[in-house]
DNA sequence: TAGCTGATGTTGACGTGACAGCAAAGTGGT
DNA sequence: ACCACTTTGCTGTCACGTCAACATCAGCTA
């Protein structure tokens, strides 16, 4: 075991600043989130059910498009679904399936929180960066994340939902 | 109500690659902790003690130093004083008071993963960054940074505890 | 066709985090 | 001393996420 290398004074601060901004971040939109009665979560489910075809999609096959652990796909439609966001069908072809449906609440509860989201992801964060700061953050990003994936301790789960329009 | 503003295509790339470099990047290093028997609350917590004058501080000094819930604090001492990490005792000048002592089993712990997290967050973060890039997204964090703590969904919690060696 | 293997989804346990409410104890003004 | 108000810490409740165990079913192979 070498000694443990510690870090700079720059390394320090780009660490700390790094850190409190996605906790910061996180944390913010969550709330703005919750405002409308909503998590992070849900809304992911639900933005992936209304861009598929019928508004609906296999448990395996929305577990796969976020990348989430089945039971974690299992325990969150249980508790969507006790409020209404979707609905659960048995699936016709495969016995052990079911088929995830976005229930009208469901929609309208999606189309209630997204202006709201895009606003804040503007607000607090695209806003405060320049172009040319996007594409350097972006780089930075994409390096950081091949990093992970070859690494022991990554990679593991989700993918963020396009907050993109559809049409762009 | 004014119209959605969709982000256009560098503003949705540079928020899908921050967003999943976030998520990947605190989900590796919970693993990591995780691998040593910690949480990163854990680890916050612990942290903080090492550093405190003998070893112990009042709860209340403690929450406020890492800026948490009193709730949350009092979780997560009950947990951590469970599993030996930590020692609650009466406070001597304020019958309302707990005073939290790091136990010796705590300080091993707390040894035994710093070396790890250091590494990983040199592997998987500052190693991918130029010194150029560390200070642009210093200079990015803070700006957002500002930007949250004067949001009405901003601020909450929640400061990281400095990596960088104590005698740096 | 019988049987093995893998895929699918559910459940329970546990740690975690946010929020609201509570009780005990300090604080300051009268 | 008495009062209201605040501070401190704890608890219960709920949502969330991970892990391991489980039951069921599909698909392949002997």
């Amino acid at each position: 075991m070498t000694e443990t290398r510690w870090l700079d004074s720059r390394e320090n601060r780009t660490w700390l600043a790094y850190n409190d901004m996605s906790r910061h971040l996180n944390q913010a939109l969550e709330r703005q989130f919750a405002s409308a009665g909503l998590s992070s979560s849900d809304f992911e489910l639900l933005t992936v059910l209304s861009r598929a075809p019928d508004q609906r999609l296999r448990a395996r096959d929305l577990g796969r498009l976020v990348r989430w652990d089945r039971s974690r796909i299992s325990h969150q439609l249980r508790r969507m679904e006790q409020r209404g966001l979707v609905q659960r069908k048995d699936c016709a072809d495969d016995a052990r399936g079911v088929t995830v449906h976005l229930t009208d609440e469901g929609r309208e509860a999606l189309e209630a929180v997204q202006p709201g989201h895009i606003d804040a992801v503007r607000r607090l964060f695209l806003d405060q960066l320049t172009p040319d700061e996007m594409d350097a953050l972006t780089t930075i990003a994409n390096r950081v994340m091949s990093r992970i994936a070859e690494d022991p301790f990554g990679p593991g789960t989700s993918i963020y939902i396009a907050t993109i329009h559809p049409d762009s």
